[in-house]
DNA sequence: CGGAATTTTGACAGGCTTCAAACGCGGTGG
DNA sequence: CCACCGCGTTTGAAGCCTGTCAAAATTCCG
């Protein structure tokens, strides 16, 4: 029943419901659109403000690049997710975006984020509650690069994506589109695109799960999740844990 | 001329002048203190709503642990940090504390937290500018794990803690007291205890910088950000990079 | 159809972990 | 006062996971 709502608004409803001044203020956030195609890089630098953006529909991420060239990505951003909320605040923005699909967004500047909070408080609460959401999937990810082996690491991330897609009502957790490159996964994952190669072919071995041709299809969710030792509680989205 | 402020205040005046009523706010905020002892594990799961807390004094970390007994550190907490802030909005907190030295804290409950909101904005924009900061450092820890080698990242960390320390009044940046251990420093930095032992070795052998008997000392600062391409940028806190 | 980017595979090297054990130091009890 | 113990630090040797180098196979795209 609502199919209607777009993914911010879906992802937002999970957390608590929203009255009709809520999703008014919601809708006129997301109001002046803009466009940007695939592969493109959204250097991020400089001075303070800085405005974030909405992702309304495709794939981004947000990596930092190293002195000797290489890059690692912070986080994958799928709808419904913010860019570069933290800039709002902070007098240097200290990481880029890279667009992985054409995307849609929707500027967020600070003034119309001091509005929200001033107007409607209850989705100032959901905003805030999505970003601590976000910061909790860094966590984990620093978790996994710090802690798991490339096995493991490799399947939680997928698990992980599985669940945030399904959440904004793309896939149902263990079959979800992909288009994000090999060696984009590596740098996300802290490896080389190599070795992810290797990896992928491990899992397809394993019969864990298969990630082809853009597709993502678990075969074995539960030894999945049991292999890697996921719990989805930190994504504070389903049933409990 | 500020020695009469505790760390929090201090660090917050470096991010942008408090007014009197945001002063007192904070002062008021720190209130009902406590003390717990060095090395007492905080665990921290279940169920919403859980409490923040200010800390006043003492040394802590966040840390998660993974099925097989192994340990991730998520940031190390000194003095005018909060703990566990994410899990104020989030319905199940995902990691635990440890004291590494006995502390003083004071308990940021959700009520107090939203009268800050309602009745001191500016303070309020100063603690989100705290969250965003302490964000954007597990953000440049995730990058050091993630594509930095034991060497550069070990150095990086202890730069990090220094500029983070001097902020608050304590050390110059360069020579500074460090009571963690160097399995805490392992658990960190994602790596062995015996590793981080045989870098520190390294590093004390390339004249580098000295971590012995609790205290970090730098023999060549200059070389130790060059050697690891430490920025400080992400920082926000002192004169542009 | 041709060139570029991505995926895939193999061989080898190296950084870090694992396993083992010695060392130093502060605390405790005989 | 000293033996004993626990904890953190230090060092050595061996092995594995992952990176590096190299190149072929495949797909993408103009």
């Amino acid at each position: 029943m609502d199919e209607t709502h777009d993914a911010l608004t879906r992802k937002l409803q999970a957390f608590k419901g929203l009255g009709p001044e809520d999703l008014a203020m919601l809708r006129e956030l997301q109001k002046p659109r803009s466009l940007i195609e695939a592969g493109k890089e959204v250097v991020y630098e400089g001075q303070y403000p800085h405005a974030a953006y909405i992702l309304r529909e495709g794939w981004a991420c947000a990596y930092k690049r190293l002195r000797d060239g290489s890059r690692q990505i912070i986080d994958i951003q799928i709808p419904g997710d913010f860019l570069g909320l933290r800039s709002l605040l902070l007098r240097a923005s200290d990481h880029s975006f890279l667009t992985i699909t054409d995307v849609e967004v929707a500027r967020l500047d600070r003034q119309r984020m001091l509005e929200v909070f001033r107007r409607t408080p209850r989705l100032a609460v959901g905003l805030m509650w999505a970003a601590s959401r976000d910061e909790a999937m860094v966590v984990e990810h620093l978790v996994s690069i710090g802690r798991r082996d490339a096995f493991e690491r490799t399947a939680h991330f997928l698990l992980e994506l599985g669940e945030r897609l399904k959440l904004v009502g793309i896939g149902d957790g263990s079959t979800y589109p992909c288009p994000i490159s090999q060696s984009i996964l590596a740098d996300a994952l802290g490896m080389t695109a190599i070795h992810i190669n290797r990896v992928l072919r491990q899992l397809r071995e394993a019969k864990i799960v298969v990630f082809r041709d853009g597709v993502v299809e678990f075969q074995d969710i539960k030894r999945a999740a049991d292999v890697t030792g996921f719990e989805m509680a930190y994504l504070d989205q389903g049933p409990a844990t």
